[in-house]
DNA sequence: ATAAAATATCAATATAGATTGATATTTTCA
DNA sequence: TGAAAATATCAATCTATATTGATATTTTAT
């Protein structure tokens, strides 16, 4: 659902995330302590992005690696550009 | 904010509103009654927007018409893709 | 096997925002 | 002037979601 994925970018705390994840991925703790947010409280909002398709993981050992959904998100803008044609 | 214009289009009652404006402008009785919700609700969804600067308006007689603010959305669509790119 | 590190989950609480009901405001028209 | 139509506002409630604290899970290394 088109509103799902624009509730999941339109919080802030995710949003930075989505930021931080556009140059390359980054595991959880690499997130946390960047943003200075609580561990879980990230892994609630990376389980949101992930859940609107926003984002996706790989794990690696005992870390888990997130990374933008290239796909979705352009999906996601053409979908809303071609609102305003 | 970009926060709050993405907040104000990630409601689901708030999107059809800028569908039916799509077209052409509207009154908010025509909303409302196409949206089978109640006036007051609509109101508020349209202050929102409007705050959002997605909408603007325009008085005539005991009516309020709404419409696009095309300008903003065209910003925000830019700004939005420039984030994938 | 045990401990430590990284992450996820769960329940509780706090907060933001949507909805409702009642009422106020503005404009027109008789 | 007074009633009706259209819209806005306000307080109350309800619901969704963000945040917090505690704990569970998974993987690695000793």
């Amino acid at each position: 659902m088109v509103i799902d994925v624009l509730k999941a970018i339109s919080e802030e705390n995710r949003l930075k995330i989505l930021c931080i994840l556009k140059k390359q991925e980054k595991c959880v703790c690499e997130i946390w302590q960047f943003l200075n947010l609580p561990q879980n409280l990230i892994s609630h909002h990376l389980k949101v992005l992930k859940g609107a398709g926003l984002i996706n993981s790989r794990k690696e050992g005992t870390k888990v690696f997130y990374f933008l959904n290239k796909k979705n998100i352009k999906r996601l803008l053409s979908l809303l550009n071609k609102f305003i044609k």
